[in-house]
DNA sequence: TATTGTTATACTCTATAACTATA
DNA sequence: TATAGTTATAGAGTATAACAATA
């Protein structure tokens, strides 16, 4: 039963990251947000959407929520007036420093559960291989996973 | 980011589950009460529900449409009458054989986008490892995973 | 015509509190 | 008092359709 395991092994992971990150009042779907923006700022709104596998429809509301605390910010663009550019304020990338150190506390214990760093390395490498994730993309590009 | 990439996982894992299985009219969550009725069967309400990490709340309402299909029945118990024992009906028993058979196609493609049986069992080993699940309790006990 | 961002809406899954009947 | 099942409700996450502005 991979599918329930797997859905078990997620929601544990996503409890873990809530609870040490709590202090900071975001959730998961917001840091992976903010996360990819600081990775690859200027990107437009729906690339930002579709690497992290979240429809351009619901991404609005996550986004508007971001921008409200001034993390993050739209910018029109020149060039295709019909798109925004995403990019963190300065609030931002403090912001982003303090979320980071935290997360690691979270990986710290998500790999001493697991009996090692190298189990999580495995780990990522078969997800990456479910995924159908090139190595070299691993680093959050969701390539062709279907999105519908 | 590894919570990310389980979460994308097991998206797609239940995407693909989803689409197997659509002909039967079943979602992922009516899928893994039938199997582990069938596994377990007269186990009472609550216990099943915790087996598979659902709220007893969120449980009455799942059992209810399975109940009503016609496929599982709700037995009072003698000994103690608060309780109700879970059990398949003939029909039920004949539905999960369908649903077995299909489920079997579907970890097929599973197994195929890892690239091999033995990957899978790697994974399911690191992901047992991840919930703290013994060996011997990989059959679906979610032992000591936090509820709440 | 097609695309970007948006609004509205609906469905599923998850969570909590409070009730009832039994123990 | 405590437990098993239930009801009601609220919050996330996800999905689709349709619209305005722009290409």
């Amino acid at each position: 039963m991979l599918d329930f395991k797997l859905r078990r092994a997620q929601l544990l992971a996503f409890q873990d990251f809530s609870e040490s990150l709590a202090q900071l009042k975001i959730r998961p779907a917001e840091f992976s947000v903010l996360a990819m923006i600081a990775q690859h700022p200027g990107q437009k709104q729906t690339t930002i959407a579709e690497k992290l596998g979240i429809k351009r429809a619901n991404f609005v509301f996550l986004m508007d929520g971001i921008e409200s605390r001034g993390l993050a910010e739209r910018r029109k663009e020149k060039n295709d007036r019909r798109s925004h550019s995403l990019h963190l304020t300065s609030e931002g990338e403090r912001f982003v420093e303090q979320m980071t150190a935290l997360w690691r506390e979270h990986e710290n214990r998500i790999v001493s559960r697991l009996g090692g760093r190298e189990n999580l390395d495995r780990l990522i490498v078969l997800l990456d291989q479910l995924l159908g994730l090139d190595r070299e993309d691993s680093d959050g590009k969701p390539a062709r996973l279907a999105q519908s």
